[in-house]
DNA sequence: ACTATGTTGTACGAAGTCGAACCAATAGGA
DNA sequence: TCCTATTGGTTCGACTTCGTACAACATAGT
């Protein structure tokens, strides 16, 4: 491959980094009481899935270490929007539930977001977005099953 | 808006994070000495752009603080790949230039890269990325003009 | 020239990420 | 049963990011 179609990755890649760090910071800039992306993105797991999971399984949820998932839980732990309870099945772990204001803190989150995301949608519309989609979930999948030395 | 097409909005920066993820955890995995993809970054603008630009020039081409772009700088400094002399034109400033150990990790890296670049290639041509890309560039300047009220 | 204001880069500290080492509990033999 | 390997979770330490505060220098207006 010639280094003008190589040059193509790299650039996607830029962007791709760009808008994530750009993505974030817009995210957490309306949450508030210091809740981060990631508490975030677990209370709406919790909630999307279901509750009563345990730390290492939301870990590998979000493909990240678990020493990790222990930091984001305590937060969120500290802030009340869950809470943990003893695994009766397995004495080593614990499970992950929801509590009222998690729910409540994760629906009012929802709503806020709406005014961002209908500013961005009055820019770039929904049928253009849903185009992007899955091309990036192609993208996304082919990183996956390369990662695992194929 | 409803919320069918306010979720493809979540379902995009979802995307886009996971992809940020697994493409720096490839990256970086390529990469020798503790060079991290920051570091990658600069280097890889020096020589396309070209060296001798400012720290503030680079923070801003990153979108990062420039608390941050100093970090970075002081570990290309410490490996030996950039190096920094007064800026004559404004003696507030300095300005980057590469070395020539600068210039071969860049080269070097690339061609390392160069295998998991073919591999993406492999499914997922230069012509459909060569589409996404000027999709996402808008997608980042819209961000970067709503980014706290401007 | 003088002063006010803006800009460049750094030091420092708070917060987040993650690998290594560790402990407790479980599972699988022998 | 006992012994060993494995698994879930936490602690600790090194590292990164980035906001605040600050010093040095630059520039515009008077």
């Amino acid at each position: 491959m010639d280094s003008a179609n190589r040059s193509v990755y790299f650039s996607f890649f830029n962007e791709i980094g760009i808008i994530e760090q750009l993505g974030r910071a817009m995210f957490e800039a309306r949450l508030k009481g210091g809740v981060t992306l990631p508490h975030f993105s677990v209370l709406n797991h919790l909630v999307r899935v279901k509750d009563g999971r345990t730390p290492l399984e939301l870990a590998r949820a979000f493909q990240v270490p678990k020493t990790s998932m222990t930091n984001t839980l305590a937060g969120l732990e500290l802030r009340g929007l869950v809470e943990t309870r003893p695994n009766a099945a397995d004495k080593r772990s614990k499970l992950v539930w929801l509590t009222p204001a998690g729910r409540s803190f994760r629906d009012d989150a929802i709503k806020l977001l709406d005014g961002e995301v209908g500013q961005l949608a009055d820019q770039y519309p929904p049928e253009k977005i849903a185009v992007l989609v899955p091309a990036l979930a192609e993208i996304r999948v082919i990183l996956d099953t390369m990662r695992e030395g194929k």
